[in-house]
RNA sequence: GGAUGGGUGCCCGAGUCGGCCAAAGGGAGCAGACUGUAAAUCUGCCGCGCACCGCGCUUCGAAGGUUCGAAUCCUUCCCCAUCCA
């Protein structure tokens, strides 16, 4: 069920953002409009860079710019290097952990690269996208200076107002100084990116409305009225899954797009769970498919939606890892789940040792399929670990292990196949790569 | 700076005239069954470890103390909230 405003699009962008399912908000979607359908235009979106990868959760927003840059608009990926260093207040409950400068560098550059497999930023490429960091102009920003040109247009009481913070103050929970000024902050980027780069649309996940529209009013009130056209902000929805959860959250934690974090196996798997009421909602925001495609997928019902889901699953994971990564992941995932003998494709890890109890090879630093020994043992008890297909009750049964893989299977996703491998001096990563890769 | 109320396991939240508390209950999570690698439901697990139908170790803001024995009592300290200054 997308959300599907009263409005029609005459610009071929915003209708494609709106049948999709990318639009929720906006200041003003008819002027919005009337800017997509004359030319060029130049957004941005503003990333944290909290993590030294990008997760799903912000892939959307990358697929939304990915869209508009499609339909010939430019993006600006904004890396919020020194907004970081404050802590958006937006939506938490407690008072952020603040990230040093250097974190916060380190993480900027991590995810740079990641931009990079979504947008173009070929050069000769019109309408390249860029990637900037706010750290390059908020750091040098001087107080007083900043307070008599910006902090002139804010009132506290509508500061105040911001749900964001009135959550907060209503809550009563603490809310620093410090936070609050984070929407001047991200205003300022707004604005900055205005008049540097002639930047007029912001977008962002629903919970930055308030900042956004911070951002829009700050510019009106600077640009004098001669000045062409104010700039506007449209926000994503913040998307939950059909069982009201956040999406790209799952048991082990957040879905990151770093292939060394969440391995294109897993990536796979992840979209192949989903639940079935999100499909349709998911191929249009996280896929190109066409749209009558899509519908044309969806329309199944039942056992047969897997056909839609495993389309799901291969175009997310090619987008992100490549056509080589999507069919492998795919192949292994068949291989896995369908109860065949031939594991070809199926993640392996190389295991220094001989003969391991079971408990000890499946918590083993290498695998890690339960969190401790002790539940790797109630597990084991509870019938959820299989050794080549076969149910293992016992957590001391031996295995060993040499160049034949063991086929093991833990619990509902966890699918690996063991090798020995040498003893190195440090132990091998838990990378899941397969054998056929090299 | 003063007054009051608080800091419990991933989260919320019981528990304080000391033992039956590794700590009620709920949520989250994990596993099993059922299925379609879905949802819902039911069942089990849910501090860590082991020679495991039992045993050991570490937890209730921190450090000490009283006691055979403390999350529960005393002391000091740290932190938080609200009100006052």
């Amino acid at each position: 069920m997308p959300p599907v405003p009263a409005y029609t699009a005459t610009s071929p962008a915003l209708a494609a953002l709106i049948e999709r399912g990318y639009f929720e908000q906006a200041s003003d979607l008819e002027a919005i409009d009337r800017a997509l359908a004359a030319g060029p235009v130049t957004f941005y979106i503003g990333f944290d860079p909290t993590a030294p990868s990008l997760h799903v959760g912000s892939l959307l927003q990358i697929m939304a710019m990915r869209l508009l840059q499609r339909h010939g608009h430019r993006p600006l990926a904004l890396l919020g290097g020194g907004t970081a260093m404050i802590g958006d207040p937006s939506g938490k409950t407690e008072m952020r952990r603040l990230l040093g400068g250097g974190d916060v560098q380190d993480n900027a550059a991590a995810i740079a690269g990641q931009f990079a497999r979504f947008l173009s930023f070929e050069a000769d490429d019109p309408n390249a996208a860029h990637l900037l960091d706010n750290a390059g102009w908020l750091l040098e920003l001087r107080y007083i200076e900043f307070l008599r040109e910006i902090g002139r247009h804010f009132t506290v009481n509508r500061m105040v107002a911001v749900k964001t913070y009135r959550d907060r103050l209503d809550a009563e929970i603490p809310l620093s100084f410090l936070e609050f000024n984070y929407q001047l902050l991200q205003a300022y980027d707004f604005l900055h990116l205005f008049r540097a780069r002639g930047c007029t649309l912001q977008l962002g996940g629903s919970d930055q409305w308030g900042n956004m529209i911070a951002g829009v009013e700050l510019i009106r009130r600077v640009t004098s009225d001669g000045q062409h056209g104010a700039a506007h902000c449209l926000t994503l929805p913040l998307l939950t899954t059909a069982d009201g959860k956040k999406m790209g959250k799952t048991e082990r934690g957040a879905v990151w797009l770093a292939a060394d974090r969440v391995a294109p196996f897993d990536y796979y798997q992840f979209w192949i769970g989903c639940d079935d009421r999100d499909v349709g909602k998911l191929l249009r925001l996280y896929t190109e498919l066409p749209i009558d495609e899509i519908n044309e997928l969806v329309s199944a019902s039942g056992a047969a939606l897997r056909e839609a889901k495993s389309r799901l699953a291969f175009e997310a994971t090619r987008m992100l890892h490549g056509e080589e990564g999507a069919h492998m992941a795919a192949a292994a995932s068949r291989q896995a789940f369908g109860g065949g003998e031939d594991w070809s494709a199926v993640p392996s890890v190389g295991v220094a040792a001989d003969e391991l109890r079971l408990v000890d090879l499946i918590t083993h630093e290498s695998i890690q399929a339960f969190k401790s020994k002790r539940e790797a043992r109630q597990r084991i008890e509870d019938g959820a670990v299989k050794i080549n297909g076969e149910v293992v009750v016992d957590p001391n049964h031996p295995v060993t292990l040499s160049d034949e893989p063991v086929r093991l299977q833990a619990g509902k996703k966890i699918r690996l196949q063991l090798v020995r491998a040498e003893r190195a001096a440090d132990a091998p990563p838990p990378e899941l790569t397969s054998p056929d890769e090299s």
